[in-house]
DNA sequence: AAACAACTTACTATAATAGTAAACAAATTT
DNA sequence: AAATTTGTTTACTATTATAGTAAGTTGTTT
């Protein structure tokens, strides 16, 4: 009778990594009440949570308006995070030196629990971005997600094309079930995915799955974005895909299965 | 009579950051054991803290042995962190660009109350490295905090320097205090400061302060590091003091102060 | 197979938190 | 500038969560 070890879980823990995790590049300041109300928890217990991150130094008060936004610490607490994940250093080098050689707008995300999980991007400077949310459930509309999708077994194909919703993003979403199998059959044909604005108008990828070395399950996704005023997809893809594919290769070659 | 807002402290995510904060490229796995005796927390606490971590995906198990490491999510939690930190944001471009055109380590660390944190860094791929701690009280004996302390007010200085151990940490370590203020007074003419292996043996750097644009008090530091199997200290210096000197002044121009 | 080390679970006194309500402060409108 | 509205901070408990001890359990070494 396994009385299940969330009978081990720091519930106050839970809540203030969810706190924390509402500041991002797109969200960067936050007033308690907008946190009280996207939290569904009353203020008090939201000024006590942030109130611990003012003082530990990860977040900090706008000195007018009381609003909140990350400290230092939040953002040491970013590098050892991101440095401290073994798979990153691995990929880091690699990616960059594609990113420096092209100046090239990259992510690399995991395959983690049906979703997509951004583990390290770089952007082109001087040039528009779109930030993606850093964890992804909507697989059908993005590039990164389309790779993973075109790779897998069947029966995890089925499951995973059944949880997504289809819904419109864009006037070129993909909202037709048949047209996507067709267009993952394009992928596996060509060995990547593209994706031509149907997440975000004007925003435009290539995207080639990361596959386990032993069992050639996808681990992940590497993906090059660019935008519609830079270049057409037909452009990205003729000048990029070899790139992609090769640094796919690359990657999969160093991420380890685990 | 300010009550202090201690009473409004969430003792429990103090304790879960500070488990997280344990994590770093240093030290990417750790046991239960360690971490209870490191925190000085009995091992129930400690098992339940890290279990909500494992729940959520930011702290995995190693297969066989059950030894912690950073999951998937943190380092999703590591980007969002970094880039969600405007001044990240604003940096970012200006170090990549000198990153990707010479190929050189680059650290900028926020003078903080008192410690030099570390914001953003790139690494050269192929060389030694370390890695130095992500928040450091060290002043005395790093090129960063040199070049701080240096363009100090005289009391703050004074107050600053008397909290420095002025232990001996390797070989070159500058231990008494008349060098040291020498040391400083060069480094104030010169414009930046050197780390010539007084931190650890190998290891060079040149460091010039990030100055306030209103009051030219020192808000952080820009560091490029090498070591000496790549360069002598004196050609690192003639060749990359004047880049240095100018991406400092760029990052002064584009830091705020608060 | 026994001994050891490391991790997990059971249990409970104690301490921490959630939530309500009220005081305060800041911003906006009248 | 007073009045109103909106947003933040504090006071106060009932309830809940956590710390810690001790006893199991699992896995590894001898």
């Amino acid at each position: 009778m396994p009385k299940v070890n969330r009978d081990y879980f720091a519930k106050t823990l839970e809540k203030g990594l969810r706190i924390l995790n509402l500041f991002d590049a797109n969200h960067p300041s936050w007033s308690l009440t907008e946190i009280s109300e996207r939290m569904e928890l009353n203020l008090t217990s939201v000024y006590r949570l942030v109130n611990t991150f003012v003082e530990l130094g990860y977040l900090k008060k706008g000195p007018k308006s009381k609003r909140l936004h990350l400290g230092p610490k939040a953002v040491t607490l970013g590098n050892q995070l991101l440095h401290g994940f073994d798979t990153v250093r691995l990929i880091e080098p690699l990616v960059d030196e594609i990113h420096c050689r092209y100046n090239i707008s990259i992510e690399v995300s995991l395959f983690h629990s049906n979703c997509l999980v951004q583990i390290y991007k770089r952007e082109t400077s001087n040039t528009l971005t779109y930030r993606q949310e850093a964890v992804s459930e909507l697989l059908y509309c993005t590039g990164s997600g389309k790779s993973v999708l075109a790779v897998l077994p069947a029966e995890k194909l089925k499951n995973l094309a059944e949880a997504q919703s289809f819904a419109r993003r864009s006037e070129k979403t993909i909202t037709n079930i048949d047209d996507f199998h067709e267009d993952l059959a394009q992928v596996r044909q060509r060995g990547y995915a593209l994706n031509n604005e149907e997440y975000i108008k004007g925003l435009i990828a290539i995207a080639a799955p990361i596959l386990s070395r032993d069992t050639s399950y996808p681990l992940g996704s590497l993906s090059f974005t660019s935008t519609t005023p830079d270049h057409t997809l037909a452009e990205f893809e003729v000048k990029y895909a070899a790139v992609l594919c090769e640094l796919a290769r690359k990657l999969s070659e160093v991420i380890p299965d685990a």
